[in-house]
DNA sequence: GCCAACGTTGGC
DNA sequence: GCCAACGTTGGC
């Protein structure tokens, strides 16, 4: 089974690389996502596929890393849990709905690449990311696509 | 701060 | 099942 790619975006005033890389084994579970597309998307992850991670609502707007997942589709306990933002009283752990995976850390970029370039770059054209009002936080990407982005570092 | 683009909710 | 109203995301 080949490799998949993708991409995740997070805030990084609520969790940036900086916490993933002081993150225990430099690993997270990238919790709260409440959204079924994204949810889709991370219950479709197996582990070994890679991860561009991307500050979203950030100066400035980039992919900071890349990261592994390490630990396939569950539950995300955060929809359980009623003093958390990502609580959903309709969720119980019967019928959980929401699913989370867990990333490691592989490499932090020396240096972020900006969504400029990544608009300017041939072959990124089609990216979802750079879709005019696009929502979705988190989105497959192709091997060429993490191959051109690897090779803007 | 603005607003486009959606996703969700709820009345009917 | 439709769709208007509302809320959220996130670039600019």
């Amino acid at each position: 089974m080949a490799r998949s790619y993708w991409l995740m975006k997070s805030e990084p005033d609520v969790f940036g690389i900086d916490h993933l890389e002081r993150a225990p084994g430099r690993t997270t579970a990238w919790d709260g996502v409440r959204n079924y597309q994204a949810r889709n998307h991370m219950r479709a992850m197996r582990l070994g596929d890679g991860v561009l991670f991307y500050h979203s609502n950030a100066d400035p707007l980039a992919v900071v890393g890349s990261m592994v997942v390490t630990k396939e589709a569950y539950a995300d306990p955060t929809q359980f849990d009623p003093d958390s933002p990502y609580f959903d009283p309709k969720a119980t752990p019967d019928q959980p709905r929401w699913s989370l995976v867990e990333v490691t850390l592989e490499q932090r970029f020396a240096r972020p690449v900006l969504r400029e370039t990544l608009a300017a770059t041939p072959g990124l054209e089609s990216m979802e990311l750079l879709r005019r009002g696009s929502r979705l936080s988190v989105i497959p990407i192709t091997e060429s696509e993490w191959r051109i982005i690897h090779d803007l570092i």
